[in-house]
DNA sequence: TTTGACTTAGAACCTGTGTTCGTTTACAAT
DNA sequence: ATTGTAAACGAACACAGGTTCTAAGTCAAA
């Protein structure tokens, strides 16, 4: 994964773009009036490159809604965003975690993620973990409510195999044909799976056909 | 046409949400966003009280375009300059919300944070909104679990004393004389709070003993 | 009471606009 | 050549959101 991103001749000149349209009118240009000013004929095309620069932040969007776009640095108060700070880390976003269906692990090389599925994340939410195991899952239904994971989560997980006594791991359990998050506690011969809701029973299930992928080392929420 | 038109409550109510919600997302406000934020449950209302202010030479509107709204007089150039920014953000974290306690709420005014309360974030989980106006929060206890907020989860609001119908919003309530997080739905005199989890009843209080202290753009839970 | 200007509602309509997807091209590495 | 990936394309889709129309409620003046 190339790290530097320099900025492609269009997203410069989509840039530049968007600055004077907002000037001149006030409020931002349309995915097609962006590409009507950059020659670029494609509206998805346009939405690609927009995500990139979200990637390399220039800006910022809010999804589905016309015109949603903001230049990020725009005349700040006062020294908040000055010190350089460290970088963010790109994550890969490799798929969906839904019950009934298995999730699409990264595997050690064969990666095939796509670029827009690349989340910005700060060191600090990594607890140190290394940043190369790192990958993210966008939980879909409510499944997963009682291990206070709600749909449209996104989990950062750090794949491994194994686990530790209440850790909040990613399971694959044979017997269901499916991947939750739940906390893990071996006890022997079999595996406590336990809801983090309080007051909610848990899970039993034989050790054998409990895999564990991956654990969780945070959970993002965007409200809204 | 009278020129001196004095403007109806109604009409100064819309300069008002639009000045604040392009402060907000640096673009303006739909029709029916507009509508929704001052209790007009028409569109065409909103759109015929728009264009009496358009009359009355408060804002002027580009015909037939999603957001093609302006005010008059308001900041053409504020500024705005590509700033390349790295991917990190610094957002102050002022203090914890419990149950029982009021929350700090960082004033407009020069205020000072020291280095330990900030914690770094990306642009995208800002949602659009100003940096400048974010502020983040620990979470204390599991009196909001039912918002699928636990403890030591850190929730990222954006200060504001409004809020839009389904919002999460972080409302001190005058009668308990606590702060907590609640999804908002007002209800003409009242204010529905409606908890997150699914199966749990609303609370109804009286809107003016509800302030609202800021919305919730983004919750993170470091797991472990 | 009637009239007419002003304001509000609600629904229907239809274009604008973000999103998604299958396909294709360019290029570098193997 | 073969493979993998970044980048581009164009069409189709879905619904957000502006526009328009009919009807009705308010209120002051006649």
């Amino acid at each position: 994964m190339k790290s530097y991103d320099r900025l492609s001749e269009r997203q410069r000149s989509i840039l530049r773009y968007m600055e004077q349209y907002i000037d001149q009118n006030g409020f931002p240009p349309t995915i097609r009036e962006i590409g009507l000013a950059t020659d670029i004929n494609s509206t998805s095309v346009v939405n690609y490159n927009l995500n990139k620069l979200v990637q390399a932040g220039y800006l910022t969007r809010s999804g589905r809604v016309s015109r949603g776009l903001r230049l990020v640095g725009k005349g700040d108060n006062e020294m908040r965003k000055i010190a350089p700070v460290n970088n963010g880390l790109r994550v890969p976003m490799v798929g969906h975690i839904v019950a009934s269906e298995p999730v699409a692990i990264p595997e050690d090389a064969g990666h095939y993620y796509d670029q827009d599925s690349i989340i910005n994340v700060t060191p600090d939410m990594l607890g140190g973990a290394d940043p190369a195991l790192v990958f993210a899952l966008r939980v879909k239904g409510d499944s997963m409510i009682d291990a206070m994971v709600a749909d449209g989560d996104i989990v950062l997980l750090r794949k491994q195999e194994t686990a530790k006594q209440g850790d909040m791991v990613a399971v694959w359990l044979d017997e269901n044909g499916e991947t939750t998050l739940k906390l893990y506690y071996p006890e022997g011969e079999r595996v406590r799976l336990q809801p983090k809701h309080p007051h909610m029973a848990p899970i039993y299930v034989d050790a054998r056909h409990c895999h564990v992928r991956g654990k969780v080392l945070t959970v993002i929420r965007r409200v809204n």
